[in-house]
RNA sequence: GGGCCGUUAGCUCAAUUGGCAGAGCAGGGGCCUCUUAAGCCCAAGGUUGUUGGUUCGAUUCCAACACGGCCCA
């Protein structure tokens, strides 16, 4: 053998940089031979999925000489000399070129095989059957649209690794199926939220993400500064306070669909950004709201054919907080109305769950999260909250201390939030108050004091039902994902 | 913040009580005109996450750190 090998210098190079100067080598002689390699455009390529649908009818072995064009990105060779198989990946699906020498042309033939995995090409060919029954195309034609110096991770195995497929999702999308069908998907989602709502006569609207004041949830912001002003701003954490300024204004049904930041830990259920549809709907109320979340949700579920265990078809389940809590613990919480009776109940039925300095609104609220919650797999509203968890909600019109507020459920986690949405101007202030009062105690999340609100409120509100909905929750439910992370292009990560 | 688990070739994964780090795919050189995880032959490919420690010898045992996953708070 020495003296006989020279396909290759050897400048000792090894692993991906190896595999990197040989595309790039590829991609130099195809510079060179092919003045027309980088094409700036394939005109009109017809969709895989298409193709493969025109054809169901051809019998094994059947050709035609309907030519079809298509365009993608190389998945697989299997070459037999002076044959080769090669599959092509859209973003509809896949199909299998066949590539012969006599059909070609020996020149292109060789041009054809010697592509690497994960090239760009584009195809025109004649549609068939193969052999094996699978819809093909004869490669008649074909160009390369964009050299691939990389390698791209593993087709058949996919790209398992977690960290990887979050930080480098161009690769995730690349190499799993499941993944380009879970962001399309999303994109359904999303389009299903937005004509539904556009039907039904919704305003959608653009409110500032950056904010002299942050308000409408109860959470900490991102901050920011604008040179020019020379003031720091804040992130949004919600829409709320803008869009009830357009109730007042006048457009009576009105939504956002955007992100939301908050400056707070990360989990499988939280994300600094996230992205949520807020509407407003002028002289409803929180059952009015209820209804159209379910007709949202019923919408977003048919949109990517939800087929699981969860039933979003049907009317939802209703339960009052109260009476949720008193089902999943025994206790009641209206016979236990402040901080050291309900820390007393909590520690007797040994519930194991802390109760040191909490307030009665946290003491509440956390027993919903642990004992409630986890247990609504099918959608639910849990009605009427503490007053002291919803300051921007009603007082209930018939029981005291109670809020109309509701949280929808489904799976175990929440997905939205809706009010009646307190419209009373001097009532609003008193609750800016009492948060004012939590914040100077040393609570990091409550609402500033915002004047512009309340002067809003002053020239008058009609009553008004409004919702936020988290979307990538709902879309981790219809699309069975566990995590955020997973629903969303590019997660947040440590450096 | 705490606990558990993970990090090995471009990708997917192995490695016995601590004893020369292996395979498939991809890539390179050949053969092959219906394969589909194509097949066959040949050669090549590694700072085992990082930094220390124990040891004659560490992918393996220990510690710290980084990043990620799951659970808990």
């Amino acid at each position: 053998m020495s003296g006989t090998t020279t396909e290759e210098p050897d400048d000792g190079a090894h692993g991906l940089p190896a595999l990197i100067a040989a595309r790039r080598a590829k991609a130099q002689t195809l510079r060179q031979t092919d003045r027309s390699a980088f094409p700036y455009a394939f005109a009109r390529p017809t969709p895989v999925a298409e193709v493969l649908g025109a054809y169901e009818h051809l019998q094994v072995g059947e050709e035609t000489d309907e030519r079809q064009r298509v365009a993608g990105r190389l998945a697989a060779r299997r070459g037999h000399g002076k044959s080769a198989f090669l599959d092509l990946v859209d973003r509809t699906g896949k199909i299998q070129l066949h590539a012969r020498s006599d059909v070609l042309g020996g020149e292109a033939f060789e041009r054809l095989t010697s592509l690497d995995v994960g090239d760009l090409i584009g195809v025109d060919g004649s549609a068939m059957r193969s052999r094996g029954g699978e819809i093909s195309l004869r490669v008649e034609d074909f160009q390369v649209l964009a050299k691939a110096l990389r390698p791209p991770p593993d087709f058949h195995h996919g790209l398992a690794d977690v960290q990887t497929r979050y930080r480098r999702r161009e690769l995730d999308l690349i190499a799993n199926e499941p993944t380009r069908k879970l962001f399309i998907d999303r994109a359904k989602i999303i389009s299903a939220v937005r004509s539904y709502l556009d039907a039904q006569d919704f305003i959608e609207v653009e409110t500032p993400v950056l904010q002299p004041l942050y308000g409408g949830a109860l959470a900490r912001p991102f901050t920011t500064h604008h040179n020019e002003l020379d003031r720091e701003l804040y992130l949004r954490i919600a829409t709320e306070l803008y869009l009830k300024r357009l109730i007042v204004g006048g457009l009576e049904k009105v939504y956002e669909l955007g992100k939301d930041f908050r400056n707070e830990g990360v989990s499988t259920k939280h994300s600094p950004e996230f992205t949520m549809v807020e509407f407003y709907e002028a002289y409803a109320d929180y059952n009015d709201a209820a209804q159209r979340t379910e007709e949202i949700i019923r919408a977003a579920a048919q949109a990517v054919q939800y087929s699981g265990e969860i039933d979003f078809q049907g009317s939802w389940r209703r339960v009052r907080f109260v009476d949720a809590i008193t089902e999943a613990t025994g206790i009641d919480l209206m016979a236990h109305r402040d901080a050291s009776a309900l820390g007393r109940e909590i520690s007797a039925r040994e519930l194991g769950l802390a109760t040191d300095g909490l307030t009665w609104p946290q003491m509440a609220d956390d027993l919903l999260a642990k004992f409630v919650e986890p247990t609504l797999i099918q959608p639910t509203f849990v009605f009427d909250y503490p007053l002291e968890l919803s300051p921007f909600a009603r007082e209930h019109r018939s029981q005291a201390g109670l809020a109309e507020r509701w949280e929808a459920f489904a799976g175990g986690i929440e997905i939205a939030n809706a009010f009646s949405e307190l419209n009373d101007p001097d009532v609003q202030r008193a609750r800016f108050e009492e948060q004012q009062s939590l914040a100077a105690q040393g609570d990091e999340e409550t609402q500033p004091y915002d004047e512009i609100f309340i002067e809003a409120l002053e020239q008058g509100m009609p009553p008004t039902g409004g919702v936020g909905i988290g979307l990538d929750r709902l879309v981790m439910l219809l699309c069975g994902r566990d995590s955020i992370r997973e629903v969303v292009l590019f997660p947040a990560m440590r450096d």
